[in-house]
DNA sequence: AAAGCTAGAGTTGAGTACAATTAAATTTAT
DNA sequence: ATAAATTTAATTGTACTCAACTCTAGCTTT
């Protein structure tokens, strides 16, 4: 007779812990193509924030991706330091610093291109599981974002 | 008309995205549980295999977790010093350091045992959903296994 | 207008992650 | 048996990640 008292504290029984697992396997494919364009999974997200809207303020930056200023700006400084993006504080309100895409950052996005392209071929979903997978994690977002407002 | 071009290149066509915001976002909801234990998250899922196996060496644990000694010698030596583990090398083998549970390791899974009920009501999945996601991830998981071993 | 409050970014410190390297133990090949 | 190759942890260095805190700017309230 098997104990099961425990049983919500195996590994194997945890929704969280596959995901963790997966999202840092995941990220790690992604190393030898963004290895080519220089740059790191976390900046690669945040540049593709900045292809889509060449400005943006580090709030706006962070909800987007979920992150915060001590995780964005060091990054950000480190993708200054790389040419590009600019950073500087807004005239209408100095609070806000406004991120902007440089010419290189913009020269960039072509070379990117091949990084999605590389990357479609290593995850063998069906696309019908890709969709499901897609729903379920926006879900779980989405709620995170209401629990969240309640606070 | 629009360029759809870069449409690869957007936050909202990321397969990967959601995945790694979805991992983070859990894993802080997990914070305020596991701080009356006194563990983070990556010590908690440690604990999980220690709980499970009673002894383990740095290797398995890293295949089990997907980690390499890299984060977890740091990780198991702030285990050891909570006095939640010991680390010895293998008599037989002395390149393997065997870490085993103790007694005090032993009785924080009666107090474990609170993080996985409180959890539960966290995640509004439907049990159709949780199963599906759980399904995807270790398909994704497994399959990186596979492209693992080709090496 | 001054005090208090709020918002946005930056800083600090602890704890991961992980690639690359090192060092010691063991195994394999000659 | 000994050199070479392999295995296992540990170490090093870079880069997040996040909670808690600080600082400054703008807003609110009287």
């Amino acid at each position: 007779m098997d104990d099961h008292k425990y049983d919500a504290l195996k590994i194997e029984n945890q929704l969280c812990f596959p995901l963790y697992a997966c999202s840092r396997e995941i990220i790690k494919r992604y190393k030898p193509f963004l290895d080519e364009i220089d740059l790191t999974y976390t900046q690669y997200i945040a540049m593709m924030v900045m292809w889509e809207q060449r400005e943006v303020n580090v709030k706006e930056l962070g909800k987007r991706l979920y992150l915060d200023s001590g995780t964005l700006t060091p990054l950000l400084k480190k993708l200054e330091s790389k040419g590009l993006v600019s950073r500087k504080r807004s005239r209408e309100d100095e609070r806000n610093l406004i991120v902007s895409l440089t010419e290189e950052g913009e020269q960039l996005k072509e070379r990117a291109l091949a990084v999605p392209v590389r990357m479609a071929g290593c995850l063998n979903l069906t696309p019908k599981e890709a969709v499901t997978l897609y729903e379920i994690l926006y879900k779980l977002l989405g709620e995170n974002e209401i629990s969240a407002k309640k606070e």
